[in-house]
DNA sequence: TAGATTGTTAATCGATTAACAATC
DNA sequence: TAGATTGTTAATCGATTAACAATC
């Protein structure tokens, strides 16, 4: 669908556009001029307006965006409109809390399984989502056609957790161990490192103390 | 401590590089050039080089940097000499696995209280960590030096609460709620959003299947 | 038609990379 | 001293902002 070469910065920018879109979209508002949206979300108008027209002219002149259609498209984009086989590896607190956001399944997000090695964990289920031994990950994949795995697991056993995956033909890894993992180029991975999240407000709360020159 | 401006590009940056230095330093690593650890990074070495020299020279010409004292450094700029008590406001599944991750503490982070309305969570403790009752929050923070509050709780509540903790004295949020919090200038907001992680995610696995003429 | 606002080009700004003199 | 590698300046690249013609 997306056919020219799209930076990074933008496609980082788009899930934000989509949150302020549906917000708008459950106030009823029907319209929304850039100048408008820009002044909500603390960005210009004119980023927003070169961003958006990366993919196509959404807008018209002299009226702005309407609402709905811009939220779907952007949802499109974002390839919201498909569904995602998902499985989590880790049944720890994070796994859990993961297995219990019910809220990613209005996106399309399908929670179909967890795995994780300690027995006493297995054969528990989690809104229904069965606790499976981690061995039985292979087959599972194989059966189901699983997209996207979640690591939620120690950063020792990660890297070969994940490179099993990509063998068994994962195509995305949502990585919330604290390592980078180096797989293939076509394997798609989306890391989540909460203790460096923590780190930069970390830096932010020391600076605040000392302030730059500037 | 910090005194020039420093870009937002670098201090994302210095999280990673505090990473790769700490494992570094467990596989008793006692120096490493710009180079070599470009190399690891997949980044360049001037990328490097540049971003530690707005804190100070840390290297030597002719050896390169020493791991531990540039584990060190980096540590001090974000921060983690400091310590930080934390509260938890919402003690849903992520907040009860934020309790849960005794990692935070190596680094300074102490988890001093979780609060919650729900009474039949009130009362309880994870790891030692009360859930006491929402109403208590303003007298614990006033008692208790709190410096970081991790708002794990629903969207709809998110700002009311960010702004009451900002009026009782609280520094910095840590915010999973999917929102943005607009707080004075003087209160550090660091935002997680998972759901836009993931929607990140989609669109990269949707751009393989439809790749950029480029 | 007049007013508003987009789509898009041009100008500016900032971040990254390259190059190399300084120096360990 | 010779080799290695930093610290730092200069060149390049990319992203953001400003401006405005196109057009609804």
């Amino acid at each position: 669908m997306q056919r020219k070469y799209i930076s990074k910065a933008v496609i980082n920018r788009l899930p934000r556009y989509y949150r302020y879109l549906g917000d708008l979209l459950e106030k009823d508002v029907v319209r929304i001029s850039s100048k408008e949206l820009s002044e909500k979300m603390k960005v210009t108008a004119s980023q927003i307006r070169q961003d958006l027209n990366n993919f196509g002219g959404f807008g018209q002149q002299g009226y702005g965006y309407n609402v709905e259609y811009l939220h779907t498209e952007i949802g499109k984009i974002l390839g919201l409109d498909k569904k995602y086989n998902i499985i989590i590896v880790g049944a720890g607190n994070l796994g859990q809390a993961l297995a219990n956001y019910s809220d990613f399944e209005r996106r399309g997000f399908y929670v179909k399984c967890i795995f994780d090695i300690n027995p006493r964990l297995v054969g528990l289920s989690i809104r229904g989502i069965d606790i499976k031994f981690i061995d039985e990950m292979e087959e599972f994949i194989k059966l189901n056609q699983v997209d996207i795995a979640a690591l939620t697991l120690p950063k020792a056993k990660a890297p070969q957790v994940a490179a099993d995956l990509a063998n068994w033909g994962i195509k995305g890894i949502w990585n919330f161990a604290p390592t980078d993992l180096h797989l293939t180029e076509d394997i798609i991975v989306e890391n989540v490192h909460l203790a460096e999240s923590l780190m930069k407000l970390s830096y932010k709360l020391s600076e605040k103390q000392n302030p730059a020159d500037k």
